[in-house]
DNA sequence: TACTGATAGTCAGCATACTGAGCAATATCC
DNA sequence: GGATATTGCTCAGTATGCTGACTATCAGTA
């Protein structure tokens, strides 16, 4: 009988859920209601001003319809505005707002802090290898599910 | 700026993301429909027959709110059965059913080629430094979700 | 034994993720 | 140019995960 532990499935499942936690008590800690998924939205957004949705998805790896709710949050927010495209009507582009630049300039050290600290239990060359290794794993499974990380 | 590719919170949700989408994919192929969530709940109560859900939770490192709605599901299914403790009356002692052996004993095949896919652009060495480093990660990060892993 | 604190479980509410369906608009092909 | 396919987005429904609150019960102690 194969343990929990030998499942690459239920130890991704547990990474995720203390790298989830690490990062939301680090930035709530600093001041700041933001999630990990949140994040990764706003800075993309930030570094590719006027992207679409689907453009957005395709950068962080998040389901289609996944991103229309973390967009709706994060305008709620101020921190971004959505306006229709006016090369394509179907299409929404999106934008940092200052308050949102404020935002992301104030939280970056919590970030990096809590990128840190899941790595606590290992030496740097050990954090290094854990991250190869997963980039290499993703890569190669990056088509299997249904939102795969997309380049611009 | 620092990419998503450098943050290991980001690849645990991609490797996350992409473990679950094969897990469903094999599984699913293979006839059944069960989450690895669920999955790793039904092993658990088939190899600690009689634990109660606070054990439960604290063997898969689940919350103990979201264990709730996990074993609803595994007893509709008619997968496990819920019964009220003789020695505590707060407590629940879950039981496996003859027809979630049979699902356990027949999904196997699937489970473990799902494991051996979210591995695939890895070598055989490559995986087990990887599982090794989630391991050792995990460990040292297991305090700090509200879900820790608890030993029986 | 009565009080106090801890524990088992549930529930409401929120935030990812996904399936599948649908609408509107654009692209493509004949 | 018009039928067809594709694309961008949204929505309803389901399944984790979590926070925080609540009930019922148990355990320890004054």
């Amino acid at each position: 009988m194969k343990d929990n532990n030998d499942m690459p499935g239920h130890l991704a499942r547990r990474f995720q859920q203390i790298a989830v936690a690490v990062f939301l008590a680090e930035v709530g800690d600093a001041g700041f209601d933001l999630t990990p998924v949140q994040y990764a939205a706003l800075a993309t957004i930030k570094a590719n001003p006027g992207l679409d949705q689907v453009t957005l998805a395709g950068l962080i790896a998040y389901d289609r319809t996944t991103i229309t709710g973390v967009i709706d949050r994060l305008v709620q927010k101020g921190l971004i505005e959505r306006r229709a495209s006016s090369r394509d009507r179907r299409a929404r582009e999106l934008e940092i707002t200052d308050e949102g630049r404020r935002t992301l300039r104030k939280i970056t050290p919590a970030v990096e802090a809590a990128q840190q600290i899941m790595l606590r239990g290992l030496s740097a060359k050990e954090g290094e290898d854990l991250m190869r290794l997963l980039r290499k794993a993703i890569a190669a499974g990056n088509e299997l599910s249904r939102a795969p990380l997309r380049e611009a």
